[in-house]
DNA sequence: CGCGGATTTGCAAATGAGTTGAAGATGCAA
DNA sequence: TTGCATCTTCAACTCATTTGCAAATCCGCG
């Protein structure tokens, strides 16, 4: 997956503050792992690899909540009741509605290109259903899963 | 959308049997209020509206699960952290179901006609994406929060 | 019909993800 | 450096879901 290149201790501390955040360290540490990962990162996951670093379950959590709530970071659930968190890059800016591809096996979520989902309005159609959706969401197996 | 007229207790019995389930009465109740709801349902909704009835929450829950386990019904995740649960029909077995529509607001899930989201394939499309779909949801507002 | 063993139920107690309260620690603007 | 709002920590809590188990119920068989 395409990463930007790796980013200083400073970038992360500026992300925060520009997101009106404080620079904590456990704050850090949250925000770089979800630089790192490639993939939607559950709270689980996270706690574990920063546990060993001395971070608090309830601390990472709420860090990722902060984050979500900042909009830097997403939060969703693939299906498996598991909420994950991944960081919201420049790419995922709303506007464009491209839809996302799920992979119900490892997590995996990609960027289909805008316009491979088109919403058909038939006479059973709900009236004006394609102004309303904002988000087109696809589940299924990955090529690497399948 | 298209239900198939009132079932009868026989009906639900033998569909029960046919998939190696005894059919009990708090089963049976399960079954009736999935013939009988449009949408997916949630346990604690179902559990709420039998519990009058006397059937306990665990209950209701397991049957769930074994309808699930047996084929009859399927357990989703819609995105909100909260299982569904839906009667499998016929016409979702070909292949693709019916997309569903996510409503962020009130959580109210609704059906959409089956065929009403096309998947194209174009230049940039994922090989055989159509394929390894099995679920479409369209996430925004329904009329009614909107 | 009526038995008997396997399946289910009901209750209560366990589990586990996620959240919260409170007190002390820390970041940062002035 | 200081003041204080924001954070962190720990433990205790909530709430959905699961589990253990004794008692109740199904249903194939006689």
């Amino acid at each position: 997956m395409v990463r930007a290149g790796k980013l200083s201790l400073d970038d992360l501390k500026t992300q925060l503050r520009d997101a009106d955040l404080r620079a904590t360290a456990p704050r850090l540490a949250v925000l770089r792992c979800l630089h790192e990962a490639d993939t939607p990162v559950s709270h689980a996951e996270l706690a574990d690899k920063l546990a060993p670093e001395g971070w608090d379950r309830a601390t990472v959590y709420r860090n990722l909540n902060d984050l979500t709530d900042a909009g830097l970071a997403r939060k969703r659930d693939l299906g498996d009741h598991v909420w994950r968190f991944e960081l919201l890059r420049a790419s995922d800016t709303h506007g464009d509605a491209h839809p996302h591809f799920v992979c119900d096996e490892c997590g995996e979520v990609s960027c289909l290109p805008e316009g491979s989902v088109e919403i058909k309005t038939t006479r059973n159609t709900p009236v004006r259903l394609k102004e309303r959706v904002h988000e087109i969401q696809l589940k299924g197996r990955c090529e690497r899963c399948n």
